[in-house]
RNA sequence: GCCGCGUUGGUCAAGGGGUUAAGACGCAUCCCUUUCACGGAUGAAUCACGGGUUCGAUUCCCGUACGCGGUACCA
């Protein structure tokens, strides 16, 4: 019987939630729920030198707000805890032990300040199946010695031991196909810090068996030491139920090259992490998508996108379409760059082709900010009425703060160009006629605006404008005859009223 | 340096032995609209290079170049 498929992202918390993390988590998650598996989160805090206070509870507040909610993890426990590497702790060490017992580990002594000098000596020092002979191991001190030191509790580190006689080691990567190392390039990694925590090599092998991970999506980034993992998963005898691999391609920088980091967003004026991120220590504040105004199901599809497509040339999908289509063959090899104009696109049409009720939230909240309270109702005709023009959830207010408060200035220059007693006489006639009762909708007030300008022979293009001018304060605004309708029959001739002395 | 992975317009990319080499973003021009958008039309712009294999290579093979990643008691 095939394995349950169970995928994890195991992020670091130490800051921000970078764009290609999101991505990874994503395609993590579309496998998943596609292979009807668990995807769990595994907070890897193993660098006690790295954590940072509150950035566990950032990465799950950034995935809740994306919409891809971990089966299992911290904050909502699982059979496979506990899901924090610091909280583990005591699991490795054994695993290490025994690798050291059966030949495919040893102690290491040498200190850091050792090994720092050794660097300086040595320009390509590297520890390895050459160098270990020449080092303080308990390869190379006589064996009463090593346990002296054992015994005496001397800070030491545990390493792989990789073998003397060369092999290559073979992984099927799903992306990339068959990839081979030669073990010759490899270098003895250190798999248990001498604080007692195991570094990344050892924990993701020994979590990803316990937690019976079944398949690997990780960056590209980790390819480079996959062998040393596959010998792991080897050694501790658990290869029959090695995970499939996935190196992701990378996330590169628009210009230049190199991968995406939080500095080029800052350089290049746009965000990098998915939400914002205040670092605990300088107060430094980094944007995110959501605080700029990005939709999440727009931010996910752009993230989909990059570096995958389902060969159809369709971009936009839901998320469930995504889980829908998703294939680990159409994943790129080669990394792709972050494109900022391309993610605005996608949340453009996003917004474009939500309904008001979607938007409304977030209209509401800004007008709150603002100081405004007015009716639901009333919130969403002005919706309805912008939202095609608005690339970022920001924009709705930047389109429509004019329905919210009458014109303080008017842009005058665009109007007395053309103006004439002519057209004051219209507009004094047509505040007249909107004195009376009668009904109100877009097509009775244009109408009323056409037959009014026809029975005075203007042409209405030339009234068009000043009318806007007078309802908005300038040359901006949906159609006007809209924003008319939208303000009500009332408000739009007292905005014809007040304004008309200043023409 | 060494090892690994890549390389189709400015960007994301489809395609894959014979094609006018899709589509999208961006850009330009035009139409619509007397605001700005939306929408529509059109256009400029691409197979890194060199060798093979082949009747034929952007596609397959080998090199080269270039880019990226790794080379920590960081992940």
């Amino acid at each position: 019987m095939e394995k349950r498929v169970r995928v994890r992202f195991a992020p670091s918390p130490t800051g921000g939630l970078h764009l290609g993390g999101v991505r990874t988590v994503l395609f993590n998650y579309l496998f998943a729920r596609q292979q009807g598996g668990d995807f769990i989160l595994r907070i890897e805090d193993t660098d006690q030198a790295r954590y940072v206070p509150g950035a566990e509870q950032y990465i799950i507040d950034c995935l809740h707000w994306c919409g891809l909610e971990p089966d299992e993890g911290p904050h909502t426990g699982g059979s496979y805890g506990p899901y924090r590497q610091s909280e583990r702790r005591e699991l490795y060490r054994p695993f290490a032990e025994q690798l050291v017992q059966q030949g495919h580990a040893y102690y290491a002594f040498d200190t850091p300040e050792e090994l720092e000098a050794k660097r300086k000596e040595i320009p390509n020092f590297r520890y390895d199946q050459h160098s270990r002979n020449g080092l303080r191991n308990s390869l190379t001190l006589p064996e009463a010695e090593v346990q002296a030191l054992l015994q005496q509790q001397t800070p030491h580190v545990i390493r792989i031991k990789i073998p003397e006689q060369p092999e290559t080691v073979v992984l099927q990567d799903m992306i990339r196909g068959e990839v081979s190392f030669d073990t010759e390039n490899l270098d003895d990694k250190v798999l248990l810090k001498a604080d007692g925590m195991p570094t990344y090599h050892l924990a993701v092998v020994v979590d990803d068996h316990l937690m019976e991970i079944s398949h690997v999506f990780r960056g590209e980034e980790w390819l480079p030491s996959a062998p040393a993992h596959v010998l792991l998963w080897r050694y501790l005898g658990w290869e029959a139920g090695m995970p499939a691999w996935a190196h992701l391609p990378l996330i590169l920088k628009p210009d230049g090259n190199g991968k995406l980091s939080k500095r080029d967003g800052d350089r290049l004026g746009f965000p990098v992490y998915a939400m914002n991120w205040t670092d605990p220590v300088t107060g430094d504040l980094t944007h995110g998508f959501r605080e700029l105004g990005f939709l999440p199901e727009a931010f996910v599809n752009m993230l989909a996108l990059l570096g995958w497509n389902d060969g159809s040339g369709q971009e936009i999908f839901s998320l469930e379409e995504l889980v829908d289509r998703f294939s680990i063959e159409r994943i790129h090899k080669g990394g792709a760059k972050f494109d900022y104009e391309k993610a605005r696109w996608f949340n453009h049409e996003y917004i474009k082709t939500a309904s008001a009720a979607r938007l409304l939230p977030f209209f509401r909240d800004m007008l709150q900010e603002k100081g405004g309270a007015v009716p639901e109702e009333y919130m969403l005709e002005v919706i309805e009425l912008v939202k095609e023009r608005c690339t970022l959830l920001t924009d709705l207010w930047d389109h429509s703060f004019f329905f919210f408060r009458q014109p303080e200035q008017y842009d005058t220059a665009a109007v007395m160009k053309k103006w004439s007693a002519e057209k004051e006489q219209f507009f004094k006639a047509l505040a007249d006629e909107l004195g009376q009762e009668g009904e109100w909708s877009e097509p009775v007030f244009e109408t009323l605006f056409r037959s009014l300008a026809e029975s005075r022979q203007i042409k209405v293009g030339e009234l068009q404008l000043p009318l806007r001018v007078m309802l908005c304060g300038g040359k901006f605004g949906p159609a006007v005859f809209g924003i008319a309708a939208v303000l009500g029959r009332a408000a739009t001739r007292e905005r014809i009223l007040a304004a008309l002395p200043h023409f």
